[in-house]
Parts: C-alpha cells; sequence; structure tokens
RNA sequence: GGAGGGAUAGCGAAGUGGUCAAACGCGGCAGACUGUAAAUCUGUUCCUUCGGGUUCCAUGGUUCAAAUCCAUGUCCCUCCA
C-alpha cells in the first residue's frame, strides 16, 4: 500500500500542520524529523539505537547503494527493511543531491547525469528511470523523483531550463515507477525565482504525486533567501499530502520550515555534527572539543531524556572525541538525533494546542541568546 | 680506556654561512559543516603594548653576517677493548 497522510489540526496562528502518516511500517506523527543513513546506515548508530530515539523514517540513498553493494544485492537480501534490520519506514533519496555534490553542469544532459564514481572514479550515466527503478528494487516505502539540485547561485535563464528538465524527468520517473508499496514525491525547485519556484510547484502537483518535497534549498543561500524558496512554492501544494524539507536542517531552521506547513524534515548536520565533537543544546551549538568542557562533569543538556545525556558528562564525551574513540561520536549522534526529534515532538503538541508560535519564539530566543 | 655519531620550538624531525622566527608531521588551541566523496576540511601554535624583542645544549671565538664554521665544556647514543 502507499502512504496516506492526514491532516489532524491546523495551527491557527501559522501555517503549521499536525498530522500523520501511515505506512506499510507503522503509523507516525508530523512534523517529523528523519535520520540520514545514506549508505542504509546512520552513521555509528544501529537500528535499535533508532527505535529508542523515536526516530520513524530513516532516509537512504539511491546512488550510494546503487554504486555499492548495488541495488540487486539489497533486493536479493529481500529489500533495504531486512537488508538494514530496519522495520519503520525508510525514504530514499534519488541521487538529486549527487547531482549537486558530484557532478559538474556540463555532465547534465536530458537524458541524465554523467557521474564519476566517487569510489574509483569509473564512468556511471544515471537516468531519470534508472533512478527510480533502483528505488523500486531497493523497496524504500518513499522514493524520491529524480531531480537536479542547481548550485546556488545560478542564472534565472539557467534554472528556468533546469526546473523544466526536472519536470520532464519527474515525469519519466513517474511513468516506470513499478511497486505498489512504494509511494513516489515530486520535487519542486526554481532556487530564489518567484516565478520559478511557482511555475514548478503547479506543474508537479500536476503530475500527481503522493507527497511534495522542496528542493534545492541549504546549498549556500542565506536563512532569508532560504525562506522565501519555501514559501514561494509551498503554497501551491495539496493540503492533503505531506511536505518535505529536503536537507534541513538546523533546530531553528525546523521552527522556519514548520511554520511555512512542512511535515517532514531530514539533514545530515546532527550526526555529522556528532562525529565533530559538536552538540545540539537548548542554549544553542556547542564544541565538545573547547578546553573549557575538560573538567566539565554535568551532562550536555540535563533536560535532555538521551542516552548521552543520561549517563555520560561533558568531560568523558570530550575525553572521547579528543581520543579519537568512537563512542564519543556515537552518543553525540545519539544526543543530536534525539535532540531534532524532542523538538518535533513538542512542536506537534504545541500545534495540537495552538501554541506553535509561543514555543518557536521561546525556543529561538533561548537557542540564538 | 679507544673510535665515531648526536643535542633544533610542547614532542618527533628537516635545515649545515646570509632569502631562518626556522620546512614537515604529531600534539595543543579555535573555526566551518544543512536531500553525507565529510571520524572531514580550514586557521593558528616562541614573546609582544604589533613598533619590535628574544631563540636552535652552554660558554668563548671567527665573520659585515652563525642553528650552520672553530675551541672548550656538559649530556646522550653506537661500536671496539
Amino acid at each position: 500500500m502507499k502512504i496516506k497522510y492526514t491532516l489532524l489540526h491546523k495551527d491557527k496562528n501559522s501555517n503549521a500542520r499536525y498530522g500523520t502518516l501511515q505506512t506499510n511500517y507503522g503509523t507516525f506523527e508530523t512534523p517529523m524529523f528523519m535520520p540520514v543513513g545514506t549508505q542504509a546506515t546512520v552513521k555509528t548508530l544501529d537500528t535499535r539505537e533508532l527505535k529508542e530515539i523515536n526516530s520513524a523514517v530513516v532516509l537512504s540513498n539511491t546512488y550510494h547503494l546503487w554504486l555499492r553493494p548495488g541495488e540487486d544485492i539489497v533486493a536479493k537480501a529481500g529489500g533495504l527493511h531486512k537488508f538494514m534490520n530496519y522495520d519503520g519506514p525508510i525514504l530514499t533519496d534519488s541521487g538529486g543531491f549527487q547531482v549537486f555534490s558530484l557532478a559538474k553542469p556540463k555532465d547534465i544532459t536530458e537524458a541524465g547525469v554523467k557521474f564519476k564514481s566517487h569510489l574509483n572514479g569509473e564512468s556511471l550515466f544515471l537516468t531519470p528511470e534508472k533512478s527510480i527503478q533502483i528505488q523500486n528494487k531497493l523497496d524504500s516505502d518513499i522514493a524520491m523523483s529524480f531531480d537536479e539540485c542547481p548550485p546556488y547561485p545560478v542564472t534565472h535563464e539557467y534554472m528556468k531550463n533546469s526546473v523544466e528538465r526536472t519536470l520532464r524527468w519527474a515525469k519519466r520517473g513517474k511513468e516506470v515507477h513499478n511497486n505498489e508499496n512504494q509511494s513516489l514525491f515530486g520535487i519542486v525547485q526554481g532556487g530564489e525565482f518567484q516565478d520559478l519556484r511557482e511555475y514548478s510547484a503547479k506543474e508537479t502537483v500536476k503530475l500527481d504525486f503522493d507527497g511534495y518535497s522542496i528542493g534545492g534549498t541549504s546549498v549556500g543561500e542565506d536563512k532569508e533567501t532560504m525562506m522565501k524558496m519555501i514559501d514561494y512554492g509551498i503554497k501551491y501544494l495539496p493540503e492533503d499530502k505531506p511536505r518535505y524539507l529536503m536537507g534541513v536542517g538546523e533546530p531553528t531552521d525546523i521552527f522556519e520550515g514548520v511554520l511555512r506547513g512542512v511535515d517532514m524534515f531530514d539533514c545530515v548536520l546532527p550526526t555529522r555534527l556528532a562525529r565533530h565533537g559538536h552538540a545540539f543544546t537548548l542554549d544553542g551549538k556547542i564544541n565538545l572539543k573547547n578546553a573549557k568542557y575538560k573538567e566539565d562533569f554535568t551532562p550536555i543538556d540535563s533536560e535532555c531524556d538521551c542516552e548521552c545525556c543520561k549517563h555520560y558528562t561533558k568531560a568523558y564525551i570530550r575525553h572521547l572525541i579528543t581520543a579519537n574513540e568512537t563512542l564519543g561520536q556515537r552518543l553525540l549522534s545519539i544526543h543530536n538525533l534525539r535532540f531534532l526529534i524532542k523538538i518535533t515532538e513538542n512542536i506537534r503538541e504545541s500545534i495540537k494546542k495552538d501554541e506553535f508560535k509561543e514555543y518557536m519564539d521561546r525556543f529561538i530566543a533561548r537557542y540564538k541568546k
């Protein structure tokens, strides 16, 4: 079966919305934050730990699994859920972000995108059809259309062509999509250009997807521009389908997204920052590597309910990170993910009570102080 | 007792008359990171009131100029007895 989104409550003072997402692997509440597990693993964590932090959907990546181990191996294993032992919903990104991070502009053609494998330099060619077929085989619950995620900034002309091509790619992908248990999302692009965002949103909706993503954000633009990118397109997305803001983000960005009507978020930041020794706290981001934590025998966040904060001190985590011990990275990953997931839990409660804006203002005032 | 080799910034280690406040690595300190080519990358690391000041085991010497050459001393290492 396909996913089913149910809108349960709209905040009276903003566009924030509370709903549920029914999947083959359980029903989950939105807004939600989805941990990123590019290579069929959320780096350093196992799936039991993902459950413990109350993670719902987990992301994986078409491009990376295509290269290694290969979609046929995953299919042979019985699909991604079995392969990685995760019985919650899984969303696969299409490889569109790798068009941004790995491909050069000249490698992008109507047919598809030429990649040089980051593993061995081999020439590869990924098409919208191929991306969807790989995702069909991976058997994720939610697949993404193959899009171009252009860098920032590009000219209006470039973006216009890119948006139109992404629309054609979306159509092509949808036509070959063939998995009754997998939903397919279309992706809105258009950079910072209002006309292109509107056009992209309207035309993508016409193709009738199971959900809609907002792409092309957090690629180097300033915050104000990013918010415009969301605003310009989101108002054209249907109320009865989930909206997913791709690659975002920072705690304050999640609030900004929810404020505008976003339901789903994902970001590598919590796990990457963790591996680099940083932790989210209600008072802002801290760097555990700083010497001032050498003798700080208090938890990262005394109000946090994660395993890291319940049992370990900043001084110990600092020691682990400094000594390059993987437990440090793991504990911080657990904390940072739990921090964002907990935020979305609180956000849901606040929306239900029509108090989202108050909660948001309170959070941001303290976080940025 | 004899013969060699060595001592350089927090550590390891280049440099062997001027372009040397001294390569590089580690360690230290700090910063970046938003659909993961990321346990990565960047900056900084003698003192400074930013004008400059004081360094390459110690002392003396040669020279316009010494981490670099000479003498003596101290300590360390290797080999022979």
